[in-house]
DNA sequence: CATGAATGAGAATTCATTCAT
DNA sequence: TATGAATGAATTCTCATTCAT
């Protein structure tokens, strides 16, 4: 009755990486079954719709997300190394999750009016406390500029990493810690050379 | 054929809506005529299908963003300057075509593998080409810094201009003029506060 | 309120074509309308319905081609000479008529089962007592051979006429006389070289 | 992907009825799904496309038709026994597949048009050169009359065979093979009674 | 665990028809 | 008489889901 979680998993990395490709709607339950080599109907054996796979996708890659933030809030860096440390962490976790941070990206904002995806809208309030509270201490402390609008510093760079998944490939040129290093350079210090 | 170009164009603001805020393929064509006031049928008294729909919203966007954008580096500006005229052309386009530059946002990645929309290909060349152009020109004359990846820096750079379509409310906060200049200053100068 | 009979006949004749050409059902009013230079409303000015044009075609027809059976049949010839006065007036009347008896050919089957065309039903019982008797009055003469079976014969007979509709071509090299001619001559003596 | 041919060849003979009784374009895929007793969209596990069953129907009986014919034109009988021969396997074509012939009879004409059916064209042709080349082997070799047109001829005789799709019931009165017989009479030695 | 064969709800699209102008 | 713009019912097809085997 129920199924291996070991068989669970390798079907739901399957299934990630066609919503990521296709997208949620355009992935039909047989395309998935096609990648996993087997017939749309065996999936119901391990899964109760496709809507749960997209379920335990996301939440699984969040769940993962927060331990990592939480870690790092936890620590009570200060405001430039906790940015930094989310980066960080941010583009790790597109490193092990790409499909799923991708699906994320794309489909979120229209899934959090759902109930049951209703941590979506949570996730990203507490996403939001964290990074704009953080930015805010910079400012107060002078290690951020205080003449750029905050909140839409906080969309830049909360949209910049995340949109990131889109086009990262595992095993690239760039590491993410590579990335991220690159990434903070240029928001924190400007593209423009100073004399 | 196409009658009244001013209701098919109505009909398009309505339909790019309705795309942007609930994804292409989640949106029914009834979903559209609810929204025109009018039954599903009868928006093909004026369109092909509805894949013409979101052809047309994303071509008539494409050739005003182009006559912009050409005409930006057709003034041959400083990489600095063109940087700036870019990236504020762009949210104003942004202002004017909210729904159409999310939706370009969300779906050209899988649209592009269609003939129909081989444009959409053509034109992410020619924007690389623009950019990436600007900003190597930019390190030539060492007016940008020459430590960064240059492709990495362009695709932040792309995708945070562009992001902002998913947030961005026209007649809001900050028009797309205070918007660009921000984000410039963000992205020139770098949030952390010089001494 | 009545249009002018002249137009109603020019438009029949127009939506006589199409419906030979791609089938009644394949046949929209659009492409009866397009065929006529006006658009697919303005047709229900002349008519209250496909129905109804398909209606008027297939009884103008009949009518006709019963007036010419009739004037035959009153004439009392003799058995051979009644089967080669039907057999040229079918052909006439394909002359004539060629649409019409194309739609006939290919629609009536399904079409009697509908009250409306009833009257197809009715045509094809005074069709078959025409020629029947016909066929069995020379039988009884000794001028029809009696080793063949009589309803075999008549549906060959039959179906042949007919069928040429869909083959002819008015103005073509054989007039209808002559297609009648060879027509008759094949079976009445038939194909075989006699010594 | 094509499960099991023998629940697909049941479905095809319900298909083939049910466009032999109504015609292609009036016969809807609800239509088929009721004779079949299951619901419309269940067909599609089976078969493409409307359009698909359709081809199928077709093709198989023209693959058919052609290996009898083949048979028979290999055996170089003289020209009165090939067309004897032909005109039997065509009516014992008729027995085993009428809906199949009904079909092809009514709807080749305008499917001809579609590459997707071009083979019916070709086969066509082939059949034109099939039966013309008898009929003019018959008439050099003195067995069959020089007086009639030879394509004319053709077009009678033709017809008149597929044409017998619309009435002919199996297990009727007459076997295929009589009824060839009487047809074969009726058109080699003629109707008329000779002295 | 997986397959084969369905179901049934909805999707896009077509089209005859209507009607105010 | 004809047009432009709709309506609404029907049609083909898709797809998530079910379930006996």
């Amino acid at each position: 009755m129920s199924p291996s979680p070991e068989r669970r998993e390798e079907l739901l990395a399957t299934a990630a990486e066609v919503f990521a490709a296709q997208g949620y709607n355009a992935t039909t339950v047989r395309k998935i079954a096609d990648a996993a080599g087997m017939l749309a109907g065996s999936l119901y054996y391990h899964f109760d719709s496709k809507e749960s796979m997209l379920d335990e996708i996301l939440s699984t890659f969040l769940d993962e997300l927060w331990a990592r933030y939480d870690a790092v809030l936890a620590a009570r860096l200060d405001p430039r190394e906790t940015i930094e440390a989310l980066v960080t962490e941010s583009f790790r976790e597109i490193d092990r999750h790409r499909a799923a941070v991708a699906i994320y990206q794309k489909e979120s904002k229209h899934l959090q009016t759902q109930p049951r995806f209703g941590y979506l809208a949570d996730s990203q309030v507490k996403f939001e406390k964290a990074w704009l509270g953080t930015l805010e201490r910079g400012v107060a402390a002078e290690v951020f500029r205080a003449d750029l609008d905050i909140r839409l510093t906080y969309r830049f760079v909360r949209d910049t990493v995340w949109v990131a998944a889109s086009w990262y490939r595992p095993g690239g040129q760039h590491s993410p810690e590579e990335i991220a290093r690159q990434y903070l350079s240029m928001v924190l210090e400007g593209i423009a050379l100073r004399e």
